[in-house]
DNA sequence: CAGAATCCGCAACGATACTG
DNA sequence: CAGTATCGTTGCGGATTCTG
């Protein structure tokens, strides 16, 4: 138990949750496993370019503890772990559409400000 | 020009949006610049227990650089600055409602499932 | 009063190797 | 396949000092 997240105590409900979000990839897991109901670890994996193994699992597990997702173990050979939004999961991810729309038309503003240059990145 | 923020390139809006407001005191200099409309430099470092004044004007720097405050500067003496938000300011802080609203109900969840220790913080 | 400049600790992040 | 363990790096954030 050393990487996990704050977890309080908390100055306002965006501090609460901002916390929650906090890390690399967890806005892009959410996002993940919103679309696709549910993921295997190599299935996230892939889905997120660039992550490694140990923060995609960290940010899983912590997830997991903050009951945003639900851990499924299936004691097979090979082994398979299922991955998916609970409820609470779900409900964030609905209070994080407003933000998500917002980030888009900062995106579309950001690139009507680029003429043609610098986009290629 | 060191300590910016990333600006892109973004994998979906939601990214986009989580990368301004990334920052430990960002999310709550959006909400004191909302509730105050025009604050000083010295009423938003009282306003934010805790800030160092570092960071303080690193955020609203970069936060006025993403066009999110508007900084007002009257040369007198003794020196004044006004931070006010912008019109994307404000609408990033109308689609931070609903996660605040969501982060509000995590913390009464929190604070049910905890009896009467640990609360002290 | 409002900042600038500097040093530094620590947590987050990342890459690699190994295991059940 | 789905992790665990370890090490190395980076940069955010904090404390302090100095300036216009």
């Amino acid at each position: 138990m050393a990487a996990e997240a704050r977890r309080g105590p908390y100055i306002c409900g965006l501090d609460a949750a901002m916390d929650v979000v906090s890390g690399k990839w967890k806005s892009l897991i959410l996002w993940e496993l919103h679309h696709h109901g549910v993921r295997r670890f190599g299935e996230l994996r892939r889905g997120l370019p660039g992550v490694s193994e140990k923060m995609l699992i960290q940010h899983l597990r912590e997830m997991a503890e903050d009951g945003l997702v639900h851990r499924e173990v299936y004691r097979e050979v090979p082994p398979r772990v299922e991955y998916s939004l609970t409820e609470h999961g779900t409900s964030l991810n609905e209070a994080l559409r407003a933000l998500g729309a917002w980030g888009t038309a900062r995106r579309q503003r950001l690139a009507a400000e680029t003429p043609l240059n610098q986009v290629a990145g």
